[in-house]
DNA sequence: GTTTAATTTGTATGCGCTTACATTTATTAA
DNA sequence: TTAATAAATGTAAGCGCATACAAATTAAAC
């Protein structure tokens, strides 16, 4: 008899050990929440997605079934009914980069507000490592991409399109694009840099531009840095264009060769900000005075560059802004609105002290 | 009799029409590449999750299909057949910071290799932000989770074992950590700065501090940083401690406060690079000589600063093995290994020219 | 060659949710 | 009041995949 009774209280409780167990273990589904506010499972999910849809009453018993079970909808089982992941994919070069790191921090927020969240890849500026990323956030299932710059390879365009997958491209624009994009002319821009130093009086010109090769924004700029000193009748030497990479000791060491050419420039125009706070670092290191010797400008306006001695003469780009609104271009898309395709960004020349006139000692 | 025949012709160019569009619009789904390949969907199902027990002529035929049909598994159904969405999540308080970046970076180049992908949110230093996001992150249905830091909500921690889902704390160390973290005692670390300054012969000093609010990184520094000077028995006075955000300006600012004290410090401590390259370059705008006039000592090792001028000595943290372990922890977790929980990294002082014995000028 | 074991493939169920449609209830008009 | 209409709720059918289990095939042992 006394067996028994243990037994018993044995069973029952391996069975509340097991209720117990149970509910922490398997995460509540809809139907639990239903049970537990005595409605239909639709009813919940429309709670979630449509509260507006429900009575009052109602709906306040359906939420305090959900705190109450700590429910949280199954992502996976939302995304295969409803056919939307809540996810925007973004592949960028790198964040080792400043100015993709603080683009995409606005890109995160403001998808964020909307209650999309950020899939984040990187592409190390290979485009077909870029492809292959894309395909990975189709996997994914990411309901819009966002990509950095113009030129991809075609078949991501395919991809994007016959999944009928929004995207948008960002740190560049042109006017007659085909793509949805959001960001400033990159070749327009870094004219303004040259027209400023001729301007001046600079004759002698070299750049430290960013690999052009798979970069269409240093291309761009390159090229049009190029072009504006054309226009002025100054035609840049093949040893007065070096190109590296975005590295701050890459700018040096491309400072230094520049600054030992047999007739070494007046001026540097550097298609990045890292690169022209390495060359004006490689100049205070070596003693050479800027903008006395000679003058280097940049393009980003990173924060450090306004805080150099002296402060970096640079093209100020809208990084936040430009962030924002192509998240909220997505998000519009994903609204099922049609907002404007193409958004030019204002780019804006910050004169500061590292470009002065040339000490014309000849 | 023509006109029949026209009718058949156009009744069969709308129904390929239709086909094509189907095709093109409707992505093809298991179902389509098992009938496509001649097998179940099963075999489908496992060419691409174990291709090793399909027979390889099948497997061949069935890749073959795949590539006809250009099928993508649907993230939704594999994410809620499997309950696993192959997604991870992170938590960083902000990518304008480049440590965080870079490590970012590398934690995101590890979890692509494995096969996984990176969602990405940022709590700017909120710890209640921090929670939302977690929770934002738990219903995305990723499969586990990076966070910074040591301190966090509790709550974090309850949904994250009630769900089962493994997660890692990074930039941070304690032997005694009753989490899985992967990094270093920033306590330890910063007791090191004060000491190779003392050892110099400096007494009067300065800390430059990140907000140690809600940030359990920076109040380890500067806890670090004080308690080695005590023991040196120096007594840091309030005027000389001061907390600012991570910006160059913010430590530029600091900086100037602190050199207009009626004694000025020999020595600056800062506990962020960011924070020392600003007390460095407004030492640099107004005339003042580093290490002549005073010392000035960082923390984290940023790109730039063994590139300013003079180079800054500085505590370099190893981030982007950082991201990679917390990476691999999470992978070998989900994987179902036990790697070790907690995993300390060795920082590293570098002596470089910003610190330099005091000019006894008194 | 047969029997048995091991491997490969197919069948069929259900993961947890959204949503079209049917049903019920509340609201308004007559 | 009742009928007609509008709003709220329930019912039930998938969404596309993974996988337990059953069936069929192949390999190994005899």
């Amino acid at each position: 008899m006394r067996i028994h009774f243990y037994t018993c209280m044995i069973t029952y409780d391996l069975k509340t050990a097991a209720n117990i167990l149970n509910l922490a273990n398997k995460p509540a589904t809809q139907g639990d929440v239903a049970k537990a506010a005595g409605v239909s499972t639709a009813t919940v999910s429309r709670v979630i997605n449509q509260p507006n849809s429900v009575r009052e009453g109602i709906r306040l018993q359906v939420q305090m079934a959900i705190t109450e079970l700590d429910y949280v909808a199954d992502a996976g089982a939302r995304a295969l009914a409803s056919k939307r992941s809540r996810c925007i994919g973004a592949v960028i070069p790198t964040l080792a980069n400043a100015i993709f790191a603080d683009g995409i921090e606005a890109f995160e927020s403001c998808l964020n507000q909307a209650g999309f969240s950020l899939m984040l890849t990187t592409s190390g500026y290979d485009s077909q490592h870029e492809l292959t990323q894309v395909k990975t956030l189709i996997e994914r299932g990411v309901d819009a991409v966002m990509l950095v710059g113009l030129n991809h390879d075609p078949l991501i365009y395919k991809l994007l399109q016959q999944r009928n997958i929004p995207y948008v491209l960002t740190w560049a624009y042109r006017r007659d694009c085909l793509h949805p994009c959001v960001g400033f002319n990159n070749y327009e821009a870094a004219k303004l840099l040259p027209l400023h130093l001729t301007s001046l009086g600079h004759q002698r010109f070299a750049v430290i531009s960013g690999i052009s090769e798979a970069n269409d924004r240093a291309l761009d700029r390159l090229n049009g840095m190029k072009d504006a000193l054309l226009a002025q009748g100054i035609r840049l030497s093949k040893d007065t264009i070096i190109e590296c990479t975005y590295k701050i000791e890459a700018g040096r060491e491309a400072c230094r060769a520049l600054l030992n050419l047999p007739s070494p420039p007046t001026a540097i125009l550097c298609s990045n900000d890292v690169l022209a706070a390495g060359a004006l670092l490689e100049c205070q290191a070596g003693g050479i005075k800027v903008p006395d010797q000679v003058s280097i400008a940049g393009f980003d306006d990173l924060a450090l560059s306004a805080n150099l001695t002296p402060s970096l003469t640079t093209m100020h780009i809208p990084f936040k802004l430009m962030g924002q609104l192509s998240a909220q271009y997505l998000i519009d898309r994903l609204a099922g609105a049609s907002p404007q395709a193409q958004q030019q960004l204002q780019v804006e020349l910050r004169l500061r002290h590292s470009t002065a006139a040339p000490n014309n000692q000849h």
